[in-house]
DNA sequence: CTGAAAGCGCTTACAG
DNA sequence: CTGAAAGCGCTTACAG
């Protein structure tokens, strides 16, 4: 049906074996063949068939990516189309192609990278999130397949895993000395799914600056959601009823803190008058809120193509040494940030 | 290096054709037989060959998405996860993965495109976008190669290719009628990218409804802008600046209207009140914006998987005939419209 | 119900 | 510099 190596083969009067090495643009095949094999496939518009190649060539050249699972909210976190821009513009400079998981379940996804794996579909694998007792990675290891992380490894050991992060404990532990420096006291945290690591990292951090500030770490004040926005609505509810609310916030997300300036709006909180928040991510739309928010810039495209980088090292070289990159982070201050002034009215 | 169907054949001691016909599940296959080798299979940890499968199968299980292009902002809007969400959750149900085109240009893009359906890496395709002077569609066309279109299709006829979409033009028409109803005569409209067919559309919609409302177009009134919200930003201060600014706005997309709103924001306008604006997609963050926005929801979600089943008749009878599917819209009024008030102010 | 053989469309030693 | 042959790991008529 479609045109195969063995047309072309016929029609420049060659072996199928030279055709192929025209393709490869082998030295050992003089210019002229070169020249009336690549005539007669641009004449019979002749594509090499890609499963063909890939059995025998035992490689794809394509990449799969993990996410955390279609559910509504955590997908159409702009996060996620961003890494894997910075992905695919690193994979397309490659000659690489994309695979996504589309699993819905922690279960499926296991299902999907064993097929990927072990059917030998993909070349190597990002994963594009950590969380606790993942079983992805401990299968993906005793394979020894290639694979990076975005994020970094809970239950492995870090140096056993390359894997390419943002420091989140000190971005977490730095904004929370921001608001420190600010004045406050009386600053709160709102952090994402407690099975992600990034959770974690932030609350540490958090806690930390806490300390340093001299500041006692109150855990009314330290409250998890999961669901994105709508987190970040029922979180705000919690912590504003509280006897003595807080005067400042830390949020996991751009995109809970959308949320939570919108409850605050309809209860009539005004930011950063009565209440500064601080968040993390900067995506695109970040500086389209009410007020525009402060938040910490972790440039999400530069973790999708140095994830792609390590990658490549990693499937060249097997055995490479695991290696660990960190992506630097940077404050972006814009106006949902302000000196702590003490309410007036008792 | 792998374990092969060689490996389970000699193991269960049958021949390879047999294993293969146990993972078909043949009903000629004694229940015996099948146990007995599923049993090898289990053991050894087999997993069929995926290249060599869709070798010798001529089918590969997998969709090609091709999206409008990883320009930054361009794929930062959340139509695209949510599309994308559509479509994998259909697939995964299918027992389809997906393959994601990566290429930023146009160019790029076909060729792309090329690759995936000449190296018969997918067996069908769908189209995230749809422009005017398209190459990919009469490629395909030509090719015939099962594809569905997420729009709908510019240059070619369209009844001649499958493709899922709304009614844009109504959409349009129908916001506009609203903002009309409401007593506004100075309506502006804001669109996207004018090589796109959903503006083309919402801009006929939009001057239908004018015209039948007895109000004269003002092309001082109409702008277009690709750059979503940066786009909103500088479309609203052209408006404004006007003469007569308008009372009303229709915007092409919620992310620009964020950008419109943090522009009004910073300027003064106070919305509904000064301004009534609506605009189309109803992504997740819509509702997040101040004040929420009033919006037309397309149903994205089930753009994507309606997309996948015009899909699957398309790849299950190749000349079927081809069919168009609109998927409803709905208004969510929420609190940027309000009705025409007279400004009192001379 | 099962097996031997050919075939899917490439690549790559091996030989010359 | 080029070709014939074997091989990558499956599937599927064909035969029994």
């Amino acid at each position: 049906m479609a045109v195969t190596i063995k047309d072309v083969a016929q029609k420049a009067n060659v072996a199928a074996s030279t055709v192929s090495r025209v393709i490869a643009n082998s030295s050992r095949i003089s210019t002229a063949t070169k020249e009336r094999v690549r005539e007669a496939m641009e004449e019979l518009g002749y594509h090499p068939n890609f499963h063909a190649r890939s059995l025998a060539n035992q490689s794809t050249k394509t990449i799969g990516i993990v996410m955390p699972s279609s559910a509504k909210v955590a997908f159409q976190n702009p996060f996620f189309p961003e890494v894997i821009r910075g992905i695919s513009t690193k994979a397309y400079q490659k000659g690489y192609g994309l695979y996504l998981s589309t699993g819905q379940t922690e279960e499926e996804r296991f299902e999907e990278i064993v097929q990927m794996v072990e059917g030998q579909r993909v070349d190597g694998i990002v994963l594009l999130y950590s969380r606790k007792n993942d079983l992805l990675m401990p299968y993906l290891q005793k394979k020894k397949f290639p694979f990076v992380l975005i994020g970094r490894p809970y239950d492995l050991p870090e140096q056993e895993v390359t894997h390419v992060n943002n420091d989140n404990f000190k971005a977490a532990k730095m904004v929370t000395e921001y608001l420190s420096l600010l004045g406050h006291r009386q600053i709160a945290f709102i952090g994402g799914n407690m099975e992600y690591v990034v959770t974690l990292d932030h609350m540490k951090g958090y806690k930390q600056a806490l300390e340093q500030a001299g500041i006692k770490v109150d855990d009314s004040y330290i409250v998890y959601h999961d669901e994105l926005e709508e987190g970040g609505q029922e979180a705000i509810i919690e912590l504003m009823s509280l006897q003595d609310p807080p005067t400042a916030l830390v949020v996991a997300d751009d995109l809970m803190t959308f949320g939570v300036l919108r409850m605050l709006a309809d209860t009539g909180v005004s930011i950063p008058d009565e209440l500064s928040i601080v968040s993390f991510n900067n995506v695109m739309i970040s500086e389209l809120s009410s007020p525009p928010m402060t938040t910490v810039d972790i440039h999400i495209f530069e973790l999708g193509s140095k994830a792609v980088d390590c990658l490549f090292e990693k499937m060249l070289e097997k055995d490479s040494e695991p290696k660990s990159v960190i992506v630097p982070h940077k404050l972006i201050k814009r106006q949902s940030c302000k000196k702590y002034t003490p309410t007036l009215n008792p």
